[in-house]
Parts: C-alpha cells; sequence; structure tokens
DNA sequence: ATATGTGCAAAGGGTTTGCAGATAT
DNA sequence: ATATCTGCAAACCCTTTGCACATAT
C-alpha cells in the first residue's frame, strides 16, 4: 500500500508519487526515461525533474531501490526481499530469483574469508533466457 | 603483459593506452577521472576523449572489465578471473575476493530454478570493513 | 497556516562525436 | 603507405538546481 509506505516516511501523497510507484511496479525494473514516457500519455504535465527528485527521496526512504545493470542505464524497483537478477544478454529481460540459501551461503563465506561485517548484497548474473537459447 | 593484451586483439600499442592500463593496474578500481587527473601529471596532453574511446575498445577487448557499485560513477579494472567485490559504506574501500566455490554454487542454484544459461556474475557485497567497525 | 512538492527553465556534469593532424604497423 | 589513434572543440546527452506557484497536511 504505497500511500501507508509514503506516510510511514513522512512523504506527502501526491498523483506524481503514486504514478510514479505504480509504473515500478508495473514494470519491475524500469529506467526513469522509461517511466516519464509512460506516465506522460496519462499526466503530459509531469515533468522529468520530479520524478528525479521523488526517485531520489523515495530511495532514502528506502522504498524504491536502484538497480544498475552491465551496459544499462540505471532503473528502478520496489524495495523487495534480497533476490538475484538474471539477465538475459539477448534480449535484456531481467528475471528476478529470491535464493536465500545460496545468497546466505555467499555471504557467509566472504565474511568468514574478509572480517567484514555485511550488510547487503547486489548480484546480478547475466545469461541467455530460455526463450532465446 | 599489457603489449600482447593490445596485439592480441588488434589494437595499436600506443603510449596513451598503456598509461591508461597502468593507472588501472596501479588503482584495481578507478574510475575515468581518477585516471585523467593522474595521467595529466606525467602526460599533460593526455584528453579525456582518449581515456573514453579507449576504454570502450578495451573493454570491447575484454581487457578491462567495467564495474558498477551503488551510489557512484563507474570504475574500471583489469578482466580478471571471476570474484566479489567487497565494497565498505563507510570509507569506500573495495575488496576483491575470489571465491570460487560459493558464486559456482550460486550459478548453479539460479540455473537449476531458472533454465537460464548462465554466463557471468557480478556480486557486490555492502559492509563495513574490519577497520571501520 | 505551513511545510512540502511541482513544473519550468537554466545550469551543470559527464560522455560522445567529427575532424585534422600525428603515430603505429 | 595506410589504417588507426589522438587531441581539440563542439555537441549532446542526463541530472540537478533555484524559484515561483500549487498542494497536502
Amino acid at each position: 500500500m504505497f500511500e501507508k509506505m509514503l506516510k510511514d516516511n513522512h512523504l506527502k501523497i501526491t498523483p506524481q508519487r503514486l504514478a510514479i510507484l505504480k509504473e515500478i511496479q508495473k514494470f519491475g525494473h524500469i529506467s526513469i526515461e522509461e517511466i516519464y514516457e509512460n506516465i506522460k500519455e496519462s499526466n503530459p504535465s509531469m515533468s522529468l525533474a520530479t520524478i528525479y527528485k521523488n526517485l531520489a527521496s523515495m530511495q532514502e526512504a528506502r522504498i524504491v531501490d536502484e538497480v544498475k545493470f552491465p551496459n544499462q542505464k540505471q532503473r528502478y524497483e520496489l524495495t523487495k526481499n534480497p533476490h538475484i537478477h538474471l539477465v538475459c544478454e539477448k534480449c535484456g529481460s531481467i528475471t528476478d530469483m529470491e535464493l536465500e540459501t545460496p545468497i546466505q551461503a555467499l555471504k557467509d563465506a566472504c565474511a568468514n574469508t574478509s572480517s567484514y561485517k555485511i550488510k547487503e548484497a547486489s548480484i546480478v548474473l547475466i545469461g541467455i533466457c530460455e526463450q532465446c537459447q
């Protein structure tokens, strides 16, 4: 419930913010340009500056996450449980995958070997999806 | 041996390219701006455009890799064995870590669950390094 | 009523491009 | 000798900022 997420973070509930969140939800991993182009259809006065400002404040509030893929502009997704991103190098499609155990195993291995205190993991696997094989 | 790497990829051996590769080697994970500033000291005529063009061609040739970290400009490193990047969120230091087994376990788990053919992995762990704890 | 948010236009940075002269093969 | 590379300047993004007006609380 987007309204509650915003309220909990002392961010005002505006049509612009709701529209941005709805787009991100709809497309999963979306670029700024795509958000802008999609929203413009129903809300022609929406400005790019507003999108930038809101993505920054909602990222700050941990409502959305930025994700960076090789050779792509950054994209945004709703904040979710830790997960892996699978990117198809042929068609560019992106799949989320929750693999708790191996992710945890990796973090543990790393913590043991390094004496780092691990907080988060950003894992992107590049490959070829079933349809493109 | 940088000369051989370039020759093998039909890239001419120029002082600029060697200087860029030497900087990347020296600093491990370096931004474009840092490469430029460092090289300017010994070679004041080196232009930013040359750095951009060469990073692109040497990335294409798989001599260097671009790496993207959260909230940072992209950086470059020499192409190495698959490894994990550990980033300290306090001091920003970056550590490489070869953890073949857990990386492979993750790729396998993913391949099994998804029917993707996995080719590469980009893994970044964010945490706090020993000194900053 | 007040603090925040929006939209606009301008400014700011980073990156790419075209071209003439220089250099590696 | 020739294809490639370099450096410069301009062009071209994408992103941020300041400000006046609008809106949510």
